[in-house]
RNA sequence: GGGUUGGUAGCUCAGUCGGUAGAGCAGCGGCCUUUUAAGCCGUUGGUCCCGGGUUCGAGUCCCGGCCAACCCA
């Protein structure tokens, strides 16, 4: 028996208000929270299949109520949508009549009865007979005003799904998103794999990790901060097609573009290049675009609805190198400047210069803080300096730059690609010189798996978020993860 | 980490110069059998984010803190 009140704590009048309906519904035999009702369709395909008096059985979250007296107008809410119902106390009878009294907004009923067309033109149940399914104890958001204010609707995200539709469908975008992703890779050939979350050495990204202890084996692990080093000994094991994806994990500050957790797509397909996987991300992302959009072209809004700009995803996308594109704003003589000189010139555009940085971090910072931002249209951005990127091939035509590319839209680094480095003497050099010498980072086993042998191979990432909020035409990160991370009250 | 803005009823928000805490919706009671932001009448509801301070008196002014959004780093 659930007590109307508690007296160690004080209850709001309206959770006790409908403490005190679902204890009268108690008081009449009535299961406040039945086990089982089976509602023969959703609430769309009701309305979606309509006939004049054809029997309809219904689920749904009571989302508004219109009173008229003797008979009610409520509306029904599933996952498809809403549908009217009207309920009339000589149809239903006095006994389910008391029973209905008692219902509030947020509750879900089942609903048994027949379809009918209102003098408004509203498809419409005329309700026949309900059964309670569950009481809400506590009220819903405001019907008209939905719920806005960030921080319930962050922490408390069903309330956000209840209230604000729009934020639905973008999460049922989002699953559109990946659907159409696993479609893709599968119908190329590719195989889904899951590598281990759990790492002794965390590989594959420059990144802070999150530090965890496993209790019976007594040491220290560390939670992934990429996907790479373990797919690539897949690779050496002979699948040659394989992508994950997965959560990521960098011990890094919040922003509109960051969450600690955030969800990659890593692939990886042998005898490719970089090359390889810059056809396969423009397809892919072309081919998920025309599936949940059915055109290349991207409008984002600001909240009154006006359009601030437009991603235009039609093929092929531009390609431009990283050095053009750092003469271009950073002035033609740049690579031409001593290393001090390109510091001060870095400083007086307004890139932000860490003492400690040294000279290729500089036009890092420049390219990061004045070029990618810049980047909206779809641009694949090649020949980066290898010393970015100690996991690709060298450029046989420029030695000082990388077989890579990074695919820019919207103004971010959506997905990075390379020519992978398969030979394992190189590798260990190139890692040596990244660890700074900390020997106990190098991730010795997947050096001995490079040993083996793995085929030439392109790799792709792709940030999942970042793709959903250029899809999706949201600016925060926030506004694509369910359940943000957020600090705990 | 720094700056800006915000936190008042379940929700969305007002709150003037420091002087009894407000509205709409929701809720509750009443009327109404095709309404749809139903309508009409009546009505309940407050840790004004937390803690100090100034003051006869603080939602309001001052100091400290918490949380959030945005901008910067």
């Amino acid at each position: 028996m659930i007590p109307i009140r508690s007296d160690m704590e004080p209850i709001d009048s309206l959770i006790e208000q409908r403490r005190a309906k679902l204890n009268a519904l108690l008081a009449k035999g009535i299961n406040p929270f039945a086990n089982k009702f089976t509602p023969g369709e959703a609430c769309a395909a009701a309305r979606q299949q309509y006939t004049e008096g054809r029997p309809v059985a219904l689920a749904g979250r009571i989302t508004a109520h219109r009173d008229m007296g003797k008979s009610h107008f409520i509306d029904i809410k599933d996952q498809s949508g809403r549908i009217q119902v009207y309920v009339q106390k000589p149809v239903i009878g006095d006994e389910q009549w008391e029973i209905f009294k008692l219902l509030d907004l947020g509750d879900f009923i089942g609903v048994k009865g027949s379809l009918f067309t209102t003098r408004t033109g509203e498809i419409s149940v005329k309700c026949e007979a309900f059964t309670v399914l569950a009481k809400a104890l506590r009220p819903p958001p405001a019907k008209y005003y939905g719920l806005e204010d960030t921080e319930i609707r962050y922490r408390q995200r069903y309330l956000d799904l209840i209230a604000n539709d729009p934020v639905k469908q973008v999460f049922l975008h989002r699953s559109l998103i990946l659907r159409e992703m696993r479609n893709f890779l599968q119908s190329r050939g590719f195989i889904e794999v899951e590598t281990p979350m759990m790492q002794s050495i965390p590989g594959g990204a420059a990144a802070q990790p999150f530090v965890t202890f496993h209790n019976a084996l007594g040491c220290q692990f560390y939670l992934r901060i990429a996907l790479e080093l373990y797919l690539k000994r897949l690779l050496v094991g002979g699948m040659d097609r394989v992508f994950e994806i997965g959560r990521n994990f960098r011990n890094e500050g919040l922003s509109r573009r960051h969450n600690p957790e955030f969800t990659m797509l890593e692939a990886y397909q042998a005898y490719g290049d970089y090359e390889s996987m810059m056809e396969l991300v423009q397809s892919m992302i072309c081919h998920i675009a025309d599936q949940i959009h059915g055109a290349y072209k991207i409008e984002h809004k600001d909240a009154e609805g006006n359009v601030t700009k437009t991603i235009d995803l039609s093929p092929p996308w531009r390609r431009a190198r990283y050095k053009d594109l750092v003469r271009e704003k950073a002035g033609a003589d740049w690579f031409e400047l001593s290393p001090p000189e390109r510091r001060a010139r870095a400083v007086s555009l307004g890139a932000e210069i860490g003492k400690e940085y040294e000279d290729f971090e500089v036009t890092g910072a420049v390219f990061e803080k004045l070029i990618e931002p810049t980047l909206i249209q779809p641009t694949f951005v090649t020949h980066l300096p290898k010393e970015l990127v100690p996991l690709a091939k060298l450029s046989p035509d420029d030695p000082s730059t990388v077989e890579v590319f990074e695919c820019c839209i919207n103004g971010q680094e959506i997905a990075p690609a390379y020519t992978e480095q398969n030979d394992p003497i190189e590798q260990r050099e190139r890692l040596q010189h990244q660890a700074g010498g900390e020997q106990q980072k190098l991730d010795e086993d997947f050096l001995v798996a490079l040993e083996h042998g793995m085929p030439p191979a392109g790799g792709l990432g792709l940030g999942i978020d970042r793709l959903c909020m250029m899809l999706l035409g949201q600016e925060s990160i926030r506004d694509v993860i369910l359940f943000p991370q957020m600090k705990p009250k």
